[in-house]
DNA sequence: CGTCTTTTGGATCGATCACTCCATTCTATC
DNA sequence: GATAGAATGGAGTGATCGATCCAAAAGACG
C-alpha cells in the first residue's frame, strides 16, 4: 500500500508538507493552490502527485504536521503544569507568541477546523483527534496538580482542560480578527481565575 | 453612488444575500460559487452582478447580514442580563441551539473570520466591528449588573464581556469540530463561575 | 400611451485549478 | 556495473469559476 521512500524521497515529501503547512496557515486551504505549494517547496507537479494522491491527502498530512507542531510547542509548558505560576507562564507564552506574530494567523488547528469541518468530514474527525491530544496534554498537567492535592476534590481536571482549550481557541480567533491580544488575555485570565478559585488554601 | 432600487429590486437583492448567507454558513466562502448562489436564490448571473459589483461585495453584504442576525438572536437574552440566572439562561440557550443544529456550522461570524481574516483585510476589519457590536451588547448587560451593585467594584464589565465573547467563540469552534457541546459548556461554565465569584454577597 | 430606467435572461470568455502523462534521471541493492 | 524501482521535469487537459455582454422584458412616471 505504502510505496517505498528513499531518504531523498522522504526529504522531498517533508519539504512539500512543510511548505503546504506554511502556506495554508497564511492563506487558508482554499487559498493555497497546488502550484503555490510546488513553487514554495521547489518541486514539480509530478513530484507532488508522486507523494500525495491528491490535494486532500496533502492537507491531511498538513493537519498531522501542524498537530505535532502545536503540541510540541506547548509541551515544555504543559509537561510541568505544577503550579499557578506555571499556568500563568503558559498564558504569558501564548500572549507573547501572538504579539511576536503580529496577531496574524491565529491557531493553525483552529483555522483548519473552521475552514474544513463542514465540508470535509474526514478532516473534521482528524482535527477532533488533534484537539483531543492537545486537551489530553493540558489535562495531564492539571491532573498532576490534582494528584498532588493542589486542586480541590470537586475540581474536574478533564472539564477544566477542555474549557481551557476552548478559551485558547476563542482567544486566538478574536486575536486574529481584532489584531490585539485583549480578548485572549481576558478569557485566559477568566479561566485561570476560575482554576485558582479551585485550589486548596495553602 | 448607490443605484436606485425598486421594491422588486430590493427583494431580489435581499434574496441573493440570504441565499449567499445560508450557503457560506454551510460550505464556507471559498466553497460557495456565485453559480451556487444564483441557483439557490433563483436568479441569473446578470442579476447577481447587477446588485453586487463582484463576489467580494456580496460577501461583505453577507457579513453585515450575519452580524445583524447574530446580534438579533442574542438580544432578548443580552438586553436583560440582570442576574446570574439570566446569564445561565443565555448559556443554556446557546447550548440548546447547537444541539438543535446538530453541532453544525459553529458561529457564522467566527467561521467567516477564520476564513477571511488573513486573506482579505477589509473583511477582517468588518468582522472586528461585528465582534465589537456583539461585545458591546454583552457589556451593556454586565454594566447594568454593575451599576445595580450586583458586581464587586473591582469587576471590569468590559473585560468580562470580551472574555465571555471569546469563550463563546472557542466553545463554538470546538463544538463544530467535536460534534458535541462539552467544550462549549465547560468554557462557558468556567467564565460564568468567574463572574459569579465577582458578585457581591447578598 | 410613451419613454426612460430598472430588471432579467442566457450565452460566453479568459483565467485558474487540480490533476495526468510520458520521458528522463537518479538511487539502492546485488 | 547492471537492473529494477524510485524520483524528477515539464508540457498538457478538462473542468470550474468569476465576471462580461447584449438584448429583451418589466416597471415607474409623465
Amino acid at each position: 500500500m505504502t510505496p517505498k521512500l528513499t531518504r531523498k524521497g522522504q526529504a522531498t515529501r517533508e519539504r512539500i508538507v512543510a511548505a503546504a503547512s506554511t502556506l495554508t496557515f497564511q492563506q487558508g486551504v482554499a487559498g493555497t493552490s497546488t502550484e503555490d505549494v510546488q513553487q514554495a517547496a521547489g518541486v514539480s507537479a509530478s513530484q507532488l502527485y508522486h507523494y500525495f494522491s491528491d490535494k486532500r491527502a496533502l492537507i491531511r498530512a498538513v493537519i498531522a504536521y501542524q498537530t505535532e507542531a502545536v503540541i510540541a510547542a506547548q509541551q515544555p509548558y504543559l509537561s510541568q503544569l505544577d503550579s499557578l505560576e506555571a499556568l500563568k507562564a503558559w498564558r504569558d507564552h501564548l500572549v507573547g507568541l501572538q504579539q511576536k506574530r503580529k496577531f496574524q494567523g491565529g491557531c493553525p488547528l483552529g483555522t483548519l477546523s473552521c475552514e474544513l469541518a463542514e465540508i470535509w468530514p474526514e478532516a473534521r474527525v482528524d482535527l477532533a483527534h488533534s484537539f483531543g491530544e492537545w486537551e489530553a496534554a493540558i489535562q495531564r498537567g492539571l491532573q498532576a496538580m490534582y494528584d498532588r492535592g493542589e486542586l480541590r476534590g470537586d475540581a474536574d481536571p478533564e472539564r477544566l482542560a477542555l474549557g481551557m482549550l476552548a478559551a485558547v481557541q476563542g482567544g486566538l480567533l478574536l486575536n486574529q480578527a481584532r489584531r490585539d491580544t485583549a480578548a485572549l488575555e481576558a478569557v485566559l485570565d477568566a479561566v485561570l481565575a476560575n482554576i485558582m478559585s479551585l485550589t486548596t488554601p495553602s
